[in-house]
DNA sequence: TGTGAATATGACCACCTGGTCACATATTAT
DNA sequence: ATAATATGTGACCAGGTGGTCATATTCACA
């Protein structure tokens, strides 16, 4: 955590840090990333940096608390009333709110897309501790649900399904994110809720012709 | 492409110049990979690198393109009787190919794994420019013609299978590269077939229960 | 106005990077 | 043996890194 003398800043000026910070970690890993340039690119001097954090760690890992805590925000409206909708309707409506949330918060977004290829182990650690890493079990808890209430198959493969959404949505993802890099692309968020829909269509009905 | 030099030189030399190389790009992108550890670990002078190699860039382009080699010459036998296989025939082949792949050269799978996080985009670029892309069009290619065959439904969304098949052979092969990196994990190739297996059915027939 | 605490600062440190270059050593041809 | 060419070498360069610290400035309170 940052330290009281972070907190006791004035907020624009401890904003312009975290959007100086957030700008930074979005284009460069972890290691790459330069507190130079943060400094920089806020107007603080260095030894400035060091009264307000511990060190990059510590700058790493609120940033992307950050992140995370805006995602759960985000998400936790749609999540509390799971119970009333089918699995297709759930997954829909993750996906979708996914491309809601990257086309609402660029910015959380390219840091999300960046974390997922992080190399640093020592980073991702000090990350994935201080956050609850509830997403990566949801839809496991989804799939097993929706088995017992008998709405798919029960012989389909739990951990292969969860797999494969798992790494759908990180494609949309990274789809997404690459999209939104591209300033001169006009972006749509229909076409891509539309290809969601396309995946999630395949995914329920298979693609085998059942004409044969 | 690297100086005659370096193709001058005895062969265990040089090998053993590639595969300290290897194993360091494998380990670190393309700006964290350090050619003083290449050095150092193919016991050659700093001097000496300069003279078999350009720059770095030479030595990354020219070790990737190694390992796509070795990939295409692995999967050109599967290839080419392509045409005498069902659409799942050819899928399945080609996943269980990766995985034997993945099973016999780990160092080159590490490589495309890390290949694939790689943020430099000068380094993309020149690796992509080399070798033949051919690989990304495969699936569409594969798609459009079990369409034309009548194997799979038409109302299927060419682009979202192929982009799900994508992101879906890039997961497994990350799973496997994260299996073999742990040294103690006891791999199992047979483990990872039949998840693959599973995959496919649901992407052939679906996960919806039709009791219902 | 004075005093002590909080905050701001940038020169500095050790260490690393990719790349260069003058020089030393082999190898080969004459 | 001599000359010419091909290789090997590591000190060195400019420029970057994360982090430190003595010092200067601002602030709050008496």
């Amino acid at each position: 955590m940052p330290k009281a003398t972070f907190f006791n800043l004035p907020n624009d000026k401890r904003s312009l840090i975290i959007s100086a910070a957030m700008k930074e970690f979005s284009n460069a890993n972890y290691d790459a990333a330069s507190i130079n340039q943060i400094c920089k690119n806020s107007n603080i001097a260095k030894g400035s940096f060091y009264q307000y954090f511990t060190d990059k760690l510590d700058l790493y890992v609120y940033i992307m608390t950050l992140a995370v805590e805006e995602k759960i925000k985000f998400f936790s409206a749609i999540i509390s009333e799971f119970h009333t909708l089918t699995l297709l309707e759930q997954i829909r409506l993750l996906f979708r709110k996914g491309v809601e949330f990257a086309n609402k918060h660029p910015e959380y977004a390219a840091l999300g897309e960046q974390f997922s290829k992080e190399d640093n182990e020592l980073a991702k650690l000090a990350v994935t501790k201080e956050g609850n890493k509830q997403a990566e079990s949801l839809f496991i808890q989804m799939i097993l649900n929706a088995k017992t209430k008998g709405e798919i198959d029960s012989s389909v493969d739990s951990l292969a399904l969860s797999l494969l959404l798992q790494s759908l949505y990180g494609a949309v993802n990274k789809y997404i994110v690459g999209k939104l890099e591209n300033a001169s692309y006009e972006y749509n968020e229909e076409d891509i809720n539309s290809l969601v829909d396309s995946l999630l269509n395949i995914i329920f009905h298979g693609i085998q012709n059942k004409v044969d």
